[in-house]
DNA sequence: GCCGCGATAGGGCGGAGGACCTATTGCGCT
DNA sequence: AGCGCAATAGGTCCTCCGCCCTATCGCGGC
């Protein structure tokens, strides 16, 4: 269901800050994470995931350097720091199908690799963004996409601790009828049977805050 | 209750990824973040945070430039890229409190906020290790640091999805009373009132998987 | 040896919550 | 004009949940 993905980066912090970030994203999973191109190498050798995202500069084995040997299995997107066109070139010439700079933002990351999940390529500068733009909303499951917006609130609240029908019916100004009403609703649309699960639907979901 | 803190990282990728890695650390709370050092000054004239975390290497304003600007009013812990003696140097004379690479791995990061925030000095590279070791454990609330591992057990699963009390009691082995009685235990201690906020509670203080 | 407490288990009681059904209003799309 | 649907609200029924109290067993500490 959702897009399998690993990461390979040195820095601890980058790696797992961003191995935490994506796998929040309700359609991305991070399976594995490497710290060099030869982790990654290792790694690929027992999993195969939809999309690698890797760094160009890492000890032992670089980026680039794993690209080569792998020979483009499952799609990658290079990330890196200074994003300069000579390390683009390189990087399409490894078999990327994606390049991105540290400092882009995470939506388009996710939409990044949602694009290349899907078989396309962002290689060229000029058009990455307008390909990035079709994948910008996340994969909802299929209920979770049927959610309306009165739904999403109450969720919201629900996620947030406030768990009574008469607590929810106040803060949204509705009756308690309309509350259970709409929690029906809600159970019907993911599946589950009461608040506790759809508490942990809701943050499994992003919905929250 | 919560150490509050401010991540300053030109690359977005790092900056909102360690973000959200650190803001799901129950002790730990991300309440801003900064692209440069520009940003970082205009925003501690706002809000002050209780530990700062900056990049060396930033666009129009380095790390240790908006360091030196700052005079060390919250203690700040300066990561980097590259860890050499020369720029420990620079930061120590910037003010900094901490000095740590990038590459190093999470829980020592959130070990070395929590020892700025208790006022202690992660300077030198020698001493570090010890200063560490003593801010380990995340410092749970009150009530969820009297948990009993059974407690805990339960909260966890009902995390994961199984909310009710048959479901409960039969991937426990224990009776469908027993698990009452933990989970009567559990409000007490964490001062809610259903499952619906032990999820919410569960999730936030990390307990699940 | 006994106290405290974690883990186990039972009973009763009242109310909250979930399942099922109906109904009205207003909006947007055809 | 008519359809579909989101949002609102009401009713009934019965289960399950939360609350209070009691009780036993075994372990570790004072």
């Amino acid at each position: 269901m959702a897009i399998r993905i690993v990461i390979a980066d040195d820095h601890t912090m980058l790696r797992e800050g961003l191995a935490q970030a994506l796998d929040s994203i309700p359609d991305i999973e991070v399976i594995a994470t490497a710290a060099d191109g030869r982790e990654l190498l290792t790694l690929l050798a027992e999993i195969t995931p939809d999309v690698i995202l890797v760094d160009i500069e890492m000890p032992r084995l670089s980026g680039i350097g794993a690209l080569r040997k792998l020979e483009g299995a499952p799609p990658a997107i290079v990330v890196t720091m200074h994003s300069e066109d000579e390390q683009r070139r390189k990087a399409a010439a490894a078999g990327a199908k994606g390049f991105l700079s540290k400092s882009a933002p995470l939506p388009d990351l996710a939409a990044a690799i949602r694009s290349v999940a899907a078989g396309e390529e962002l290689l060229d500068a000029a058009a990455t963004a307008d390909i990035l733009d079709r994948h910008r909303q996340p994969i909802l499951d299929e209920g979770a996409a049927a959610l309306t917006g009165r739904e999403r609130e109450l969720l919201s609240l629900l996620a947030s601790g406030v768990s009574s029908t008469e607590d929810l019916a106040d803060r949204l100004f509705i009756s308690q009828k309309t509350v259970k009403n709409h929690l029906a609703s809600i159970y019907d649309k993911l599946a589950i049977t009461d608040r506790a699960q759809a508490v942990v639907e809701a943050i499994r979901l992003g919905i929250h805050r």
